[in-house]
DNA sequence: CCCACTGTACGACAACCTTCGTACAGAGTT
DNA sequence: AACTCTGTACGAAGGTTGTCGTACAGTGGG
């Protein structure tokens, strides 16, 4: 079961903000750009783990992250400079603004919702 | 029954990207921009009155336009401004984008699905 | 080999979104 | 006053989204 990504050329802009309209995706996203790449489970998102693989995905399928599997984890980092080829800026608009409020992540992580 | 505005500081950005998260909104956004204000009629956006009623409403409650009565016909303009304020640069990435492909309206109008 | 761990698959459910038709309200015209 | 025109209000139907629980699949460690 592959994990489906859209090519560079292939990204809609439609998608893309209508992925980073949500206020989980958008602070999970906000979240990972302070780090190159992390592991899809360290994030303090405070929902199931079935809830979190369906935001991933539609971060996935819109072209904003690309994941990978190794070993058990699965990684996660953003397309940067895919997004910054085909929406210039757009990136910078969405993390400077989630800067300015809580993108930073907690000191005392919520964690999974009942695991 | 006066329309909602949001102010500008009050304008969250999660809401905007989840209006423009929307292949029709993007596409009035980006023909509204080619003017300084237009009547709401004047659209050829293809869905009945009713439906046009409903996205100008979140496109307006999200702070995106700005909508007001004059004699019979509705005026509407982009908050530009007040969006370069709050989300510098987010307004040039998607009218970029838009530019590039069917933004422009068409010679033959589509016009209001069945008046 | 069996267990623990990370995450996906599937099915369910409620909430929301998009669209429409119909009815109505307000403004201008005749 | 009656009519027209623009747009809103309301209710309904159908689709999509966000959430969850449960079950399963793949990997690594004992």
């Amino acid at each position: 079961m592959g994990l489906f990504h859209p090519e560079r050329d292939q990204l809609q802009l439609e998608d893309v903000l209508a992925a980073l309209g949500n206020p989980l995706r958008l602070r999970i996203v906000c979240q990972l750009a302070q780090a190159d790449e992390r592991v899809c489970g360290s994030f303090a998102i405070g929902v199931t783990k079935a809830t979190a693989t369906h935001h991933w995905r539609v971060l996935r399928e819109s072209g904003i992250v690309r994941q990978w599997q190794a070993g058990r984890c699965h990684y996660v980092a953003l397309r940067r400079s895919d997004l910054e080829t085909r929406f210039p800026g757009l990136l910078d608009v969405v993390l400077k603004d989630g800067a300015k409020d809580g993108a930073e992540e907690h000191a005392e992580p919520i964690r999974l919702a009942r695991t």
